[in-house]
DNA sequence: TTTTGTTTTGGAATAATATAACATTGGGTT
DNA sequence: AACCCAATGTTATATTATTCCAAAACAAAA
């Protein structure tokens, strides 16, 4: 799959929010948000588009730090815990969460075309998985959702 | 994840009715059901739970065959374009579809503790995918779904 | 049937993704 | 200080997937 990813770029403001937004969900749950963890977050907000563990390594590194694979394997595995970014399986890739102060069930729209993910919160969708789940005897615990397509301004640019 | 594999034996009858509709499938489309590709489907019919990439190169191997990653992963590629197996992404896994001859959209249930997954046709979510992304402007190709949770057989053993 | 072009498969090498195992560091607590 | 524990660093390796080129099988045309 080729594509030219379409940056959506984060102003300041944002950002700050977000990091905010994960003291917060981090502190109630009394896990700690170290620099390291605070950095890889901060560097897919910015990116702001899916973005890969070696991807992430190598800002890492570019950043000062010395680090391997494993460094930043754990710091997703932490933020993913968390809820702060979501894993997308057909990438290998990451996005931060769009909404992190809230728990939510959602799924990603991810474009064909420029890249760009887009996660939604979904409740209909969920329910309907669960009205599908229940009468196989099935108990859900949680759910990946990738919607391949065309985004909007994609179809509108060409 | 550890699990204790709880296969479903496919009975001679399914598997020569599985293949009939993959000859049909392939038929229909003018593709080649080549002996290679075939004797993939045949394995992972089989084999009755999601199997990996090298687990199916082993038993090609074992079959006479001499055969690289490429082999396989060409093979696989040919069966999912053709609807004949599924993907299971955050597995990097395969499994046989449950009804190749009807053109589907569909979920997979994957059960944590004994590593079954199970297809489901399930037109009410695939609905409910397009409802929520049909506001955003997003054109919907196609989508992976991975539902995980406890399957009745497990939840039943405990 | 031979030639020609195309699809499929074989095979070697390597890329990309992820984890295991163990050492070290850095705060907190007694 | 001495200790513990969580987090990070470090090396090595496992797992998954692709690139690239050659050989073989097949199909269509001459």
């Amino acid at each position: 799959m080729t594509s030219i990813i379409r940056i959506k770029p984060r102003t300041p403001e944002e950002i700050a929010e977000k990091l905010d937004q994960a003291e917060q969900v981090c502190q109630a749950r009394s896990a700690r948000l170290t620099p390291l963890r605070r950095l890889v977050l901060e560097l897919i907000i910015r990116i702001a588009r899916p973005v890969g563990a070696y991807e992430l390594l190598d800002e890492l590194n570019k950043q000062g730090r010395s680090s391997g694979p494993p460094t930043v394997y754990r710091s997703l595995e932490f933020l993913t815990e968390m809820g702060l970014i979501h894993r997308l399986p057909t990438q290998n890739a990451y996005i931060a969460c769009s909404h992190p102060a809230e728990h939510h069930t959602g799924l990603i729209l991810s474009c064909e075309r420029c890249g760009q993910a887009l996660e939604l919160d979904t409740p209909e969708v969920t329910q309907a998985i669960q009205d599908c789940a229940k009468p196989q005897g099935f108990s859900v615990h949680g759910n990946a959702i990738e919607v391949t397509g065309i985004c909007p301004y994609c179809r509108d640019s060409s």
